[in-house]
DNA sequence: TATGAATGAGAATTCATTCAT
DNA sequence: TATGAATGAATTCTCATTCAT
């Protein structure tokens, strides 16, 4: 069972700029600033969320750390909480909008799961606010979640993915018959998600450093191997 | 690959009593009214902090909601963080009372294995303050578990079992050698664990319901699957 | 030993004014409304820490008094404590600033430390709130005092000029050798803050009121009289 | 103008007793310790009533520091407010003990009263509470003072021993005459009070300490010389 | 757009006092 | 007398939101 190194995916999450360039072209008595306001309040917001949650999370630190303020806040988003969706919504459709585009069909059907498990631990490495806000939505019962239109259906996209490479791994004989593409998903994300939404309480237990890079390609190779294992044809 | 029915364990958190009940047999004069206010608060505040994290529960609720006053809660307890981190000290320590307590070692390693996966599932099914607590506290960056004294090694004497086992399995030639027994803690926790908290994120992606009994018989089973199938000797 | 009739010093503290002067010439709008509002503030918070001392002044009073917001005055200032510092400040920087000012080099030595303890009694006739804050910074042990930078060698200056006074007066044969200005000083406030401070509890003792406009001129040349006649040489 | 070493007079505070003396007398299950409790809670009150002021003080620190509970404390005393007058009657009532028992009369008049502001430096030395409860009076505006029946016309006995020492200062051809008593006795205790009361802001501007023994022997001795020079007939 | 100031409804915490035993 | 528990009314401070300019 030998690993692939796999090109890491996942786009940086885009950073507030610092104001202030006096020599910039946006000349004119700040005549462009507008255009960054509102970006830059959902990057700070993001953070601000991420790191407390809705209910820690401080609308004055928001704007301070946006760089601008509060008014200007109420001026974009109707609310507190309309933000938090609008952060919560941007996150969730990066994260739908890289699955979506996930081309695994041109690959065995053995090594697209494994390129989907390596996949999805790296997103989620890339992404500690996605983990963060996923935590925080989850202690409020995903209801924010729940509330929004534009994030409906989000993993069925992958799911059926997932089903018609399970089909073709029977196929081809390499993977067992009768497992349930959904549960297949659900301990794909499991398996790396929980490493690092949970790392925190771990750490606790567990001396040694979850985060530190090795630690980290450990836990990838033993996702894959998990997930795998599980597929092959029984013993 | 057979499921036993295996006896779900777990106790449940005790809950407050009403106050006032009549015809009680704690005779004239409420016999000693004070030695039930501190637990009360204490469960009381449980419910309150896994429902809404430390940041959004309310000193309030949890005054109302345990039957008492609200200097009662500084009388027993420092401060609302006080509180919070002796209901999360409670609540692990009782996982940690129940990991310790686990008797495996009279099974064969393969079934001890199977039974370790069910009891887990079991005891974070029937104990959802629990996760929401572990919840919370990924939230704060485990900072209130770091904080206290009472809860070092916690999870160390059960990576220690499995590490027997894994050599036992090896030993009689059930289980494949190489096995990490740190990584197979955490991914059995972590297909258990994902599974109840973040069910709410999960519900607005499927569609069925994922906490009806049928749904988490089939869980339970896909994770002592996963599990042993992750262990046996290579196809 | 004739007395001069000194013009009594000192400035007035501003007091807030009434809000909503309709036909102020402010005109149209209320032409920064802002401006006001801190300094405000600091007036009904120095009214209330005099009144109360720190312990006793209740913030929900220094608001309404001020005429705004409570939440106004965490505004303006971070807590209680800073706004009583701040208010401490100011007084004291005022008496600094009368003491530094004092213009006592053109007259003769005897003539200019009458003038000094003239002024130092109407000065604290004018201002009992600096009188009632100095009661309660005491009792505070002046750690408020202690704490701030701004007040670092108050009355230095003074003791400077009472040193070249005194050598002075010693110069022209109208004092005796050999007087501590320190000590000098500390008597010239003791006379008249003494009988400031403890008015209250003097006039328990003695019936007629200490604070009679002719109570206060026989205690103001009393005063006088006890310094200078301390300067003189020997009998 | 030479120094007396007087005798240094005042009784030190009674101090709260170490409870719990196992081999104690006081048998048969604390039939004794009855007797200690009020003065002990008296003794502890003094002390928060002293350091922090009638507001500052806490119910709770004095329960504590008494060695017994809150509740014990209203039941010898009413409230908070009537064990603050009791504390201030007590060491009011001592003050005037201790300035009524003086006995001045068979000293020659300037050596009484020099021996008189001796004694008033000294007793005001002694007693640091006495001093911090008067502060703490006077920012009430005395209003527990003249509230309280036992301690009227307190002063007065001093001030008619005073004018008694002034006429036969006159008459013995040593003291000016035409000297108001009442001033007199005022300045008296300023010139003391005074260094004590204001220690703590006054040694935010001079940076020597006021209080190391050098310090007050000289202020003793400043006040002595400043007072006796104010009797003198003129030069 | 942008900003500093303003606001009212809460939220945590404190505190003098009383109760039950 | 003595005590631990209980209480309600403050009290300080916070926070999302809005206003005026």
């Amino acid at each position: 069972m030998n690993k692939v190194k796999t090109a890491r995916i996942g786009d940086p999450p885009a950073r507030k700029q610092d104001r202030e360039e006096p020599g910039s072209p946006a000349s004119e008595k700040a005549a462009k600033p507008a255009e960054n306001t509102r970006p830059q309040i959902l990057a700070a917001a993001a953070e601000e969320f991420a790191a407390k949650g809705l209910a820690g999370a401080r609308v004055d630190a928001i704007a301070k750390s946006s760089g601008c303020n509060k008014a200007m806040l109420y001026y974009f988003f109707k609310s507190k909480e309309d933000l938090y969706v609008e952060v919560l919504e941007n996150i969730y459709a990066d994260m739908r909008r890289y699955e979506r585009d996930l081309d695994l069909a041109h690959l065995k059907p053995l090594e697209a799961i494994r390129r989907l498990v390596e996949f999805k631990f790296d997103y989620l490495e890339r992404h500690p606010l996605l983990i963060r806000l996923l935590i925080g939505e989850n202690l409020n019962d995903a209801s924010y979640l729940k509330r929004s239109k534009r994030m409906r259906s989000m993993h069925l996209p992958l799911v059926h993915t997932i089903s018609k490479l399970l089909e073709a791994g029977v196929a081809d004989g390499t993977m067992r018959p009768g497992i349930d593409p959904v549960q297949l998903y659900i301990s794909i994300s499991a398996l790396s998600y929980f490493y690092f939404s949970n790392a925190a309480t771990l750490a606790t237990a567990f001396e040694h450093d979850l985060l530190s890079p090795a630690a980290k390609t450990a836990r990838r190779d033993h996702a894959v191997d998990v997930v795998l294992r599980y597929l092959l044809v029984a013993p």
